[in-house]
DNA sequence: GAAATTTATATTGTTCACAATTAAATTTGA
DNA sequence: TCAAATTTAATTGTGAACAATATAAATTTC
């Protein structure tokens, strides 16, 4: 009887479990910092793309981010609450919903400021292994994206 | 006016997102294999831990995988619930709760043989490479480990 | 320019994650 | 021995993710 090779089953040989151990990780520590702010990390992530640029629709933030409006909307909706961001559709275009940072929601830009630096002295990763492992990452993000998605 | 040289805040330089982002996509590529098994992502890991050593408690269970009985509880009643795993208390310590194979969890495994290699196909990746890579990962997830966790 | 199609957002329902709390069993130590 | 502390799961509540569907507005087609 032949056995046929599999690669492996074993949890710690897989790349997809680390990954998801890594990333949870991350988000992990994230959170302390973040909490100081009202933030949840997904938050910060909005927080950061509009601070890059304001006066984005729920799409282009979902395509930033890579996620539909079944996430967004709610969460948009909290950053609304918390008075970060004002929510109004387009007079252009009545389906499109602008997500612009109130004065609140700019300030917090200045105490947000510190926390990458927060972050790499937890890593303790030359600049140059730190690009290169996220230019990696990216990578496989791409190679794993539907090929319905772009290519 | 001196301005403080501060580690960006694009979303584009964070690895945090790249983290993130790449994470979602792995577990989206497994998505449509795990689904012919009536399995989510989460619930799969469960199974290769299992598949590894069966018997586990819930306690061992969350170890291997870092999760905690908030998430694990309610996803093993789900296994259960699909006929998959068995709980039961341990007569030796009632407090713990023993996880074991049915014969149909068990016999899962094979159908789950062929999915490392669907995914290793996607990656286009050389074994040398998964390995970097995965082992990247692997000492990124304990530089984060919380200081109290373990060192 | 009316009907069909497409697009943008919202809603609903399921399943994680995770913090905080509860409850019960076990261990510890005066 | 027995009260206090610890350990293990379960529960509760919040906030993602994401599929599927709904709704409404804009665009295209004929």
């Amino acid at each position: 009887m032949k056995t046929p090779i599999h690669p492996s089953l074993l949890l710690d040989e897989q790349l997809c479990f680390a990954l998801y151990a890594a990333s949870r990780r991350m988000t992990a520590a994230y959170r302390p910092l973040l909490e100081a702010m009202d933030l949840t990390y997904p938050q910060y992530l909005v927080m950061l793309v509009l601070w890059e640029r304001d006066g984005l629709t729920v799409r282009e933030l979902g395509a930033r981010l890579q996620l539909d409006s079944g996430t967004l909307t709610p969460l948009l909706k909290r950053l609304e609450q918390a008075g970060l961001v004002a929510r109004r559709r387009r007079q252009s275009d009545e389906r499109e919903v602008e997500i612009s940072l109130t004065d609140a929601g700019g300030k917090l830009h200045e105490r947000a400021a510190d926390i990458p630096r927060c972050l790499a002295d937890r890593l303790c990763m030359s600049v140059d292994a730190f690009v290169r492992l996220r230019d990696e990452l990216k990578s496989l993000a791409a190679q794993l994206a539907a090929p319905s998605d772009d290519e």
